[in-house]
DNA sequence: CGACAATGAAAAA
DNA sequence: TTTTCCTTGTCGC
């Protein structure tokens, strides 16, 4: 279930795991069995998070650069670990947990100055602290592209994916096909502390809740979302089912490869 | 820009 | 058995 949110909450959980702890670290699918036997029993030095991307340091030297792709997933579980299945990519192990890598785009061993160039052409990321959102905004507000197109752009913004930006737009009232240059600095400034606010919930509860407490199913009489994401929306995968505010259809249409959905009466240019 | 490929699992048909 | 997916690099026009 990868947006930002996870990969931050990876980040954590790895380290409540691993850190300074020397892990066994194996490739049971094959993969990346090279890296595994050069860091195998290195301590686990640092995990660092930004938008989609993770890393994991080992020693003082190399870092493992994961990114999920669309159906990367991860199980941490108590010790003893179980045989490992021949998808596992990446299993680190050590006394009390294991935790198993499957299905990543990526997974390799980098130099911090590759690392560094990741970081450089990422966007700011609303779960970091160094992150400017003037930034993202110098470039939103040029471009003749959608907004909906844009949030997904990693080098504007990194970490949101396509739930955070369908409800986002919702909760703004911002019609997603509308141009980056024609949101106003009070409007972006509004859209990035909501998704900062949203997307740390996200890595607390993990999981993505956008629905504001007075639109709740128990607030509004409905009974509650039941979603294989697991959270509570406004419209993300809500097609052609009622608004829970006006009523009305919410829509759906692909936008740049990706399924959009929004309310055309909440949302307007 | 759109199409497509790549990775894994689970839900829908 | 087919479809779907919270992604993104690449290729071709």
């Amino acid at each position: 279930m990868p947006e930002g949110h996870t990969i931050h909450r990876l980040s954590q959980d790895y380290s409540a795991a691993f850190l300074r702890t020397e892990p066994q670290v194996t490739s049971p699918q094959g993969k990346f069995s090279d890296a595994a036997a050069l860091l195998d029993h290195a301590e686990l030095t640092r995990t660092d998070a930004h938008g989609k991307h993770l890393f994991l340091r080992f020693r003082e030297a190399d870092w493992v650069h994961i990114h999920l792709g669309l159906f990367g997933k991860v199980t941490f579980g108590d010790a003893p670990a179980p045989p490992p299945t021949d998808t596992v990519r990446l299993r680190l192990a050590n006394s009390t947990s294991y935790v198993d890598l499957r299905g990543p785009t990526t997974c390799a061993l980098i130099t911090d100055t590759e690392k560094r160039a990741i970081h450089d052409r990422l966007g700011p990321d609303p779960l970091r602290a160094d992150a400017d959102h003037q930034a993202a905004y110098a470039r939103i507000s040029r471009s003749r592209t959608t907004v909906a197109a844009l949030l997904m752009d990693q080098k504007i913004i990194a970490g949101v994916g396509n739930v955070y930006r369908a409800e986002v737009l919702f909760r703004h009232g911002i019609d997603p096909y509308r141009p980056g240059r024609d949101i106003t600095p009070t409007e972006w400034d509004a859209l990035w502390s909501d998704l900062v606010a949203l997307m740390r919930e996200g890595v607390r509860n993990n999981r993505i809740d956008t629905v504001r407490p007075e639109h709740t199913p128990e607030a509004m009489g409905r009974p509650p979302r039941v979603d294989d994401h697991g959270g509570e929306v406004y419209v993300y995968r809500r097609a052609n089912l009622p608004c829970h505010l006006c009523g009305g259809e919410i829509r759906t249409a692909d936008l740049a490869a990706r399924n959009l959905f929004w309310c055309p009466t909440c949302q307007r240019g």
